[in-house]
DNA sequence: GTTAGGCATGGCATCGGTAACATACGCTCG
DNA sequence: CGAGCGTATGTTACCGATGCCATGCCTAAC
């Protein structure tokens, strides 16, 4: 009578041990492609799979292995857009590929607190390991005990002590950007930079500091940003302000909009009077007015790259081929006028 | 002597239970906030937890209770970066708020395979619920049986037999964006639709259809593009090219930046000759030149509702809520020259 | 011809929670 | 004053895969 009630469970491996015939545990081992498994059985276990519509069932898997295959990823909800889509994206690829899930976590601001509470969320799913692509402002006690426990990888420079971090060099991005204007000629280098919470918006400083030092020219007061092209337009009519100015880095593209914005409607137009670089190369940067001269930023590479390190372990490697800097030279810079 | 040795293992709940003296059975009603327990009895397993630093084990939970507290989220990773980044914060606020984590899976393109694949992985995580914010260009018979098992909500207004639809109206974003063209005096209005394979392309498109079908006026063809600057830029040329063209509705904020740099490249001004009116208000809309007049759309707001929906499951308040379609007026639109 | 060792496979305990049922106690109500 | 019920807690089996050990078989070596 009732032999054709509902299918309530899904198939587990015992289903498919029983219309193979062999056991449950053979079948764990065909499918997971353990050595010593003969060809016809893992053939007849494969198509049994098939048959009864087996899924796999992860939470056991990760409760009796003790590894869940989850890789959590922690992100800042506010600025950047792009790169925050484009790390998500490479981080998710290079977890696929490597059989491994995508667990994300976004906090809302910068906060201790907030920071907590997402690495804790992300450890209670029972991750395997972090991606962190958020700056550490300050490491607490938690922190340092989550990232003891589980395996991390920040992107942004930020360090706990057991932490690995992604060598981007930004500096390097700091460097090109500058020494880029310096050779078209102007005297002088102003920069718009980001908050100072990211490390990544402190190398890139640092970066332009240097390259200014090296040339023997002191450096000009910095102007912080958030990131955001209001925080760029804010930043700009400052700059507009000042008639000396002739070449402007600003530490990303969202925020060159901005200053390009405030500039003109100072009545300076770019780049004849002012020229911008800026870092990122956004889809959108090529469609500024004028298109952007940034340096290139591969996100997705870095995310994918931060998986590989977080999975692999292999870093030398990893690190020099995400270091490279290359400038997209476009129509906001050139020459300043008085040459 | 091998009393100091290494904590090999997490605290269980056991542990919890031994140290507050009561059973793990409690420990587990204290900890889900089952009505049924002593508040003291429960003060004294929360004091407990916190001694010897108890971490949930959410593949266990998963495992014995057969939910995951787990959401699926399928994204695609061309195309509106910005949209992209606020819908996954929004789902990811609003899952966090109940309780549930996010995993993530980017398709590459828009391919069925490929969208099999996405769905099969993080069904095969285990996730208790779907978000697709892709369009299903074809439903096929897996995806109809995964979509029966496991509550799905589209976000763009695709379908499977059992999927539920976030009624987001972009019909009214269509009109909305027409009408002000129409207002401004504007005889015809000309539109750059997203590709056909989105229902939200298709749905502005029929709004812009619709509303100058209601003002006696013959639509002209349509230029489809990818979302992308890059194929704003080339429909743009095109449109250029026509003299009798005043007005342009342009399906994405992205497009309207190439759009907008093509008009230029070709001696038309924008708004002098040709008006532009796109969708989604990017936070760089108002850093274009010039500024955007754009529908803005609340991403955010429709990742945090789909999740709402696919929990709670009272679609039609969140229908409502989420219908409202409102106009950015910037600097992009003006009257036509001949009034 | 016996034994050692490799291979393919099966049996059983286990991971850490939760559902379902059982139990003990105190209180209300006829 | 005992039946009956609600509350707080304990007991037990179980979710589905995997780790570990045991088994049987076959080949190679002495």
């Amino acid at each position: 009578m009732t032999e054709g009630a509902a299918r309530l469970r899904q198939p587990s491996m015992a289903d498919v041990a029983r219309t193979a015939g062999v056991s449950a545990q053979t079948v764990s081992r065909a499918l997971r492609g353990s050595p010593n498994v003969n060809p016809e059985t893992k053939r007849r276990v494969l198509a049994a799979v098939e048959q009864v519509g087996y899924r796999f069932n992860s939470a056991a898997r990760a409760l009796s292995s003790g590894r869940s295959h989850t890789i959590g990823l922690v992100l800042l909800a506010s600025g950047g857009y792009y790169s925050r889509s484009a790390v998500t994206a490479g981080v998710e690829a290079a977890a696929g590929e490597a059989g491994y899930a995508v667990n994300i976590a976004t906090i809302a601001a910068l906060d201790t607190g907030l920071m907590e509470r997402a690495l804790s969320k992300l450890a209670d799913q029972g991750v395997d390991g972090f991606v962190i692509a958020v700056p550490l402002i300050s490491v607490t006690r938690k922190m340092e005990e989550i990232t003891h426990d589980i395996p991390t990888v920040t992107l942004d420079g930020s360090r706990t002590a057991d932490a690995r971090v992604l060598g981007i060099d930004q500096q390097e991005a700091g460097r090109v950007a500058t020494q880029h204007l310096l050779d078209l000629g102007h005297r002088q280098v102003w920069h718009i930079s980001g908050p100072d919470e990211w490390i990544e918006a402190r190398q890139r400083r640092q970066g332009w500091q240097e390259c200014l030092a090296a040339a023997g020219i002191e450096a000009p007061p910095v102007l912080e940003g958030d990131w955001s092209p209001d925080s760029g337009h804010r930043q700009g009519q400052i700059i507009a302000m000042i008639p000396e100015v002739t070449a402007v880095f600003v530490a990303s593209d969202e925020m060159a909009f901005g200053v390009i914005r405030a500039l003109r409607e100072r009545g300076r137009s770019v780049p004849e009077d002012v020229s911008i670089v800026s870092v990122d190369d956004i889809a959108l940067a090529a469609y500024c007015a004028p298109p952007l001269t940034t340096v290139r930023q591969d996100f997705y590479r870095y995310g994918a790259a931060a998986v590989e390190l977080l999975l692999r372990g292999d870093d030398a490697e990893v690190d020099a081929s995400v270091a490279t800097a290359s400038l997209s030279v476009r129509a906001s810079t050139a020459a300043p006028r008085s040459l």
